[in-house]
DNA sequence: TTTTAAGGGGTAATATATGATACAAAAAAA
DNA sequence: TTTTTTTGTATCATATATTACCCCTTAAAA
């Protein structure tokens, strides 16, 4: 853990997505690193570990990077329970097969 | 930074949902805390402070919890430079009114 | 009901992130 | 070109994450 040669592949390549990402969007909105470390209330430092897609950075500096970008709308969606094809597939799997009532004598009709 | 009270809320409130998200995930495979954790190679401790949406947890943590979950899919497409609407906007203004090629005798056919 | 397992929460030790600062390299602007 | 700004990199101090234990409460299963 986080150190780079102990993860996923898939996840190196991720991270280091995320980062080319925001680094794009900073260079668009012509913030210069301080400038846009300080509306995140972090140093230039940790940006920049963001930026190189560094697995130890927090994921409140991920959001962070990204509120302060106007690029967040994206990130509550992510692992959304409704869009989780298996889940909800495993979900209703799980239904028993037949369903019996408990038994209330004052509670036949609904 | 990395204290909940100096976050902005809508981040509070993003990395609460995530956490959820992933606990949610995790429960319609049937998975125990300590069987995930086990499967990202990160303790207990680590997966439950990722649920509890606390911000101090980093990056690869919670790559590594929708890649077991298998619902990594979606974020590399976090804050996507072709998806950023104000960053294309703001790119495309900073063209030139009109273009001058710097003159070069020998390079005037293309 | 009894039994078993899951998850919440504490502590100490260690690893790592983050901050603060300084300096050099590289890029942009004049 | 020269000058200025931005960025990369390094170091040290401090804050925090993460691990590896622990115990306890609660929920699920028998």
């Amino acid at each position: 853990m986080i150190q780079k040669k102990s993860l996923p592949t898939e996840i190196i390549s991720t991270l280091s997505q995320l980062g080319e990402h925001i680094r794009i969007a900073r260079k668009r909105r012509s913030l210069t690193m301080d400038e846009m470390a300080s509306r995140m209330y972090v140093t230039r430092k940790t940006l920049s570990r963001l930026e190189n897609g560094e697995p130890g950075v927090s994921l409140a500096v991920f959001a962070l990077a990204l509120w302060v970008l106007g690029l967040d709308k994206d990130l509550p969606n992510i692992a959304l329970p409704e869009q989780d094809k298996v889940g909800v597939f495993l979900e209703r799997q799980r239904l028993p097969e037949r369903v019996r009532r408990a038994y209330k004598s004052d509670d036949l009709d609904f």
